[in-house]
RNA sequence: GACCCUAUCGUCUAGCGGUUAGGACACCGCCCUUUCACGGCGGUUGCACGGGUUCGAGUCCCGUUAGGGUCGCCA
């Protein structure tokens, strides 16, 4: 029993679930993306509503591949699915461990790749041939969909009579193998799910009409559909659907542009489901504790890169300083700063002065960059503001008081700056703002007088001095 | 064209017949302050429309409109 104040690991929430509710089905859920070479951002959602399903319950989260399409996939395809719900940190209890279709797995219910699967795809559809549930045509095998509507009983939407659309009343049977002999979505989905055991089908809601399809085909089966649970999609901000070409559409996007994984994964949580008690930012253990299905919205969500990047400074803010630190320089170096030039030391001072006064790593490198240059570029319309005839005498008094000082620390900086604009008559932010602007080229920035400090009294009086003689 | 889902501030949402319609992001003020950010205080903005049911409707029913999805030898 772990003491107050512990963490506990979502397994042990979840056995404890278990265990208090009895609960006499293990339940098993999957997410079974397509490899297409990147993960759509509403299938990362989905993904993650199935694993906060499987923890909630102390079920069981499984990872297929559905490579059925041979054209278009690949190991790296499969990859990047694998690195993308590793980097949201959506372990999965069974599924593949690399994104070799042969490779290992764990579970005893693989071939997790479909395109190991051929033969129970075979041996399905020679049982409902058998059966007169399916027929040949021009070389293909369809399936006798049924005519007469079907209710799908979704846990979110409730029940959904599903009646045929005209094109299906010409011909309601459909295809479940080309004439090449490759089965097709509908007939694999389901017998996978079948065979797997899968208990719980959470899915994106554009799979809710075709969801008669497939009760009637695990009814043809011989078995009892699972339970569906069709969520809302995500849409972009403008109300539009999200197309692969859409910035933002992709999960490799925020992989790149440095997003804290768990601000992403809880900002996904808001969208289409809520905890019911205003909170935004909360813990995935806590979100563990209260998901469920019921509670999904029904209505499509936008998403807001906006709220996104907001939740994101709130967990910048909370990084420890090793993940602070790795994500900064990473950041960094990806602008083509290098870092490496200067002493750990040094790089993590002057990170230190940049610590919750930005929202997306992607931002640091206009915001810290000058601590990682030799020469800065200034603000043109802010050098028109601060670098005039005014202020020169005034930064000159500034610069002098500043080489005599010793130590060069933020706190006696601070002091004589206050000390000279006084003497001077004027405010502290008169020689603040063009003294800001010599150093970091910028109006906005850290602390000057950490930043100073930070910078050194050379390279500072340096760029004082490169700043002065550029004013007439 | 047919079938299905949906509809509360700009956005994410709370609401499950009686509320001054609540919260968050964003936005606008003010305060704090060496800039920015944070934080604090305050503010603008919403029940798509039309019919019912009911003493009473954001909440229930029907319709309209709008948005989304599906109807493939794609997944």
């Amino acid at each position: 029993m772990p003491s107050p104040g512990v963490p506990i690991s979502y397994r042990e929430v979840a056995v404890r679930r278990v265990l208090g509710q009895t609960r006499l089905v293990k339940i098993r859920v999957r997410f079974a993306p397509s490899p297409t070479g990147f993960l759509h951002i509403g299938g990362a959602r989905t993904a993650l509503f199935n694993w906060l399903y499987a923890r909630h319950t102390g079920g069981t989260f499984i990872l297929r591949i559905e490579d059925t399409d041979a054209a278009r996939n690949s190991q790296e395809a499969v990859n990047v699915i694998l690195n993308g719900l590793r980097w949201l940190g959506l372990d999965w209890d069974e599924g593949p461990m690399s994104g070799d279709p042969a490779g290992p797995s764990k579970g005893d219910c693989g071939p997790y790749f479909q395109s190991q699967r051929q033969d129970n795809y075979r041996r399905r559809v020679e049982g409902l041939l058998s059966k007169g549930l399916a027929y040949e045509q021009e070389g293909a095998v369809k399936f006798k969909m049924d005519r007469a509507p079907i209710v799908i009983p979704d846990l979110v939407v409730g029940d959904v009579r599903r009646e045929l659309t005209d094109r299906e009343q010409v011909e309601p049977d459909f295809v479940i193998v080309r004439s090449d002999g490759q089965p097709v979505f509908h007939l694999v989905n389901v017998v996978d799910d079948l065979e797997m055991g899968i208990t719980h089908v959470i899915r994106g809601e554009d799979h809710l009409s075709n969801t008669a399809k497939h009760i009637a085909l695990f009814r043809a089966l011989g078995a009892e559909p699972p339970r569906y649970a069709h969520i809302p999609l995500i849409l972009n901000i403008d109300g539009t659907k999200m197309s692969k070409r859409d910035k933002g559409a992709s999960l490799s996007t925020y992989m790149d542009e440095g997003y804290v994984p768990a601000a992403l994964v809880n900002y996904l949580c808001l969208l289409g489901w809520s905890p019911k008690n205003n909170r935004e930012k909360m813990p995935l253990a806590e979100v563990v504790e209260a998901f469920d299905l019921p509670q999904i919205l029904r209505h499509n969500a936008r998403f807001d890169l906006t709220k996104l990047i907001w939740l994101n400074g709130e967990y910048i803010r909370e990084l420890g300083d090793d993940r602070c630190y790795e994500l900064s320089t990473a950041a960094l170096a990806r602008a083509g700063l290098d870092v490496g030039k200067y002493s750990t030391d040094y790089v993590k001072a002057a990170l230190e002065t940049c610590k919750g006064k930005f929202k997306l790593f992607g931002e640091l490198p206009a915001y810290a960059g000058f601590y990682f240059k030799d020469e800065i570029e200034f603000d043109p319309e802010a050098a028109q503001k601060d670098f005039t005839a005014e202020n020169k005498p005034r930064v000159v008094k500034l610069r002098e008081a500043l080489a005599r000082l010793e130590p060069f620390e933020a706190d006696p900086i601070g002091a004589t700056l206050k000390a000279v604009a006084q003497e001077l008559g004027v405010k502290a932010g008169v020689l603040v703002h063009p003294t800001r602007l010599a150093c970091c080229g910028n109006t906005a920035g850290p602390s000057l007088y950490h930043l100073l400090a930070i910078l050194g009294k050379e390279r500072a009086m340096q760029r004082i001095d490169r700043a002065l003689a550029q004013i007439p």
